[in-house]
DNA sequence: CACAACCCTTGATCTGAGTCAACTGGAGCG
DNA sequence: CGCTCCAGTTGACTCAGATCAAGGGTTGTG
């Protein structure tokens, strides 16, 4: 018995480390931890596909699982990166419609799975939950809303500055690594991965940011950078 | 108290003829209309503005709102189209977050706002509204996710293809009217009025669709068009 | 260790859609 | 009735970013 709670310790913990059920009581994080199920999946495996009925809610704890759709062309484009403590197909799961996509995961990845059943029976029983849950996919659309408006409104570069600034955890001088191979990023900002290649080097030789190493950025002039994100080039820019 | 008296039946029979409400027991759509106020506007009248703290969640119960974006450059992205039934502006009332978007109407409109207050107030008091419009945000996402979807994985013709096949309501060979102005449902197709102008040509050029007279559209051959949504090009096409 | 597979970068070229500009036609109005 | 204004169409031109192609670097594996 002390591996099946072994398991379920872990599970309570990613469950526990995730934004979603962040400001949940402590009793209904413990029914969510004995539903759900804890995954080990290697790199690269597929974990749904578009069109299939969703299992479930899934809770990343450890790895990183890309959420992607798939054009008549073949050319894929990454809706959504989750990481650890990000969940994703909750929204099919509340809505009881098929997965509107495919996910699979970039490197060896555990997660928890919390079925269908489960999930809507919680919602059904616990209104706090429900409110929660709520607000909590009220986050997911502002955060598709910011996509789309990247997607739309900002060039190559502003895509990437933008991309920058937020994923620079310090907010400032220090070098960080990016979590993900450039050619996810690249389809995530629906770039190639030539293009953000050369909008790196761009940046970097007009000295907005450093590359020390390959997946590692430091930003240099984070005010030039956001004018950069809003459609200002700097005069060297090329 | 006669004038009084109809503009709550009118306040009523807006919100119930709105999707996310639809399967409301009848009590709480009493609840929701006492709160709710109603609203005349004119044509070009702005709403709200990105930025604004949220006054609430608008159901429109005549005419059409635009809910949109504005690049750097000016150029304007609608995000969503609004007709009878529809909502707007729920999602930054129940996240508490101030609105990401403009809105602002096409036509002389009539909606209901119900104020962000109220709405909470309901949400925490009556856990199957909390469900209701949980499964109705549900749906939102997943037209968002369909709208980039759009915008990033077809071309301009795959684009104006997927858009008439959903926009037709007899799904077949009558002739239907766009309920919007060509310039708008570019801007929400992301292309220019110029490149919806010539889509739509090489579409009736090539026998697909018949535009008897402007604003109207005639499906001629749904399959082929299926295809060119898929980005599948005709022989002909050009 | 050698080999394969993949990621990233850089250069050369191509192209879909945006931009600019000119024209038409209908709607609203004094 | 003639005027202006705006939506829509069409043509000529431009450009950002995709595509194609080639090379170097790193990782993983038998």
């Amino acid at each position: 018995m002390p591996k099946q709670t072994k398991t379920h310790e872990t599970t309570r913990s990613i469950l526990e480390n995730c934004g979603l059920f962040r400001s949940l009581a402590p009793q209904w994080l413990g029914l969510l931890s004995e539903n759900g199920s804890l995954r080990h999946l290697k790199r690269n495996q597929m974990i749904f596909r578009q069109g299939d009925v969703c299992p479930g809610l899934y809770c990343v704890g450890s790895g990183s699982v890309k959420v992607f759709k798939i054009s008549p062309a073949g050319k894929e484009h990454i809706l959504h990166l989750a990481g650890p403590g990000q969940t994703f197909a909750e929204v099919a799961a509340i809505g009881e419609f098929s997965l509107p996509a495919y996910a699979q995961t970039l490197e060896s990845t555990t997660c928890v799975l919390i079925p269908t059943i489960r999930l809507r029976h919680l919602l059904a029983t616990h209104h706090e939950f429900c409110l929660q849950l709520l607000s909590g996919m009220s986050l997911w659309v502002r955060q598709l809303i910011a996509l789309l408006e990247d997607i739309v409104l900002r060039d190559a570069a502003g895509r990437v500055a933008r991309h920058l600034i937020d994923a620079d955890p310090s907010a400032g001088k220090c070098p960080f690594a990016l979590p993900i191979r450039k050619k996810d990023l690249a389809s995530h900002l629906n770039l190639t991965s030539e293009t953000l290649s050369r909008t790196l080097r761009r940046l970097t030789d007009s000295g907005l940011i450093q590359t020390p190493t390959p997946q590692t950025v430091r930003i240099i002039d984070r005010e030039q950078l956001e004018e950069v994100s809003a459609g200002i080039l700097p005069a060297e820019f090329e």
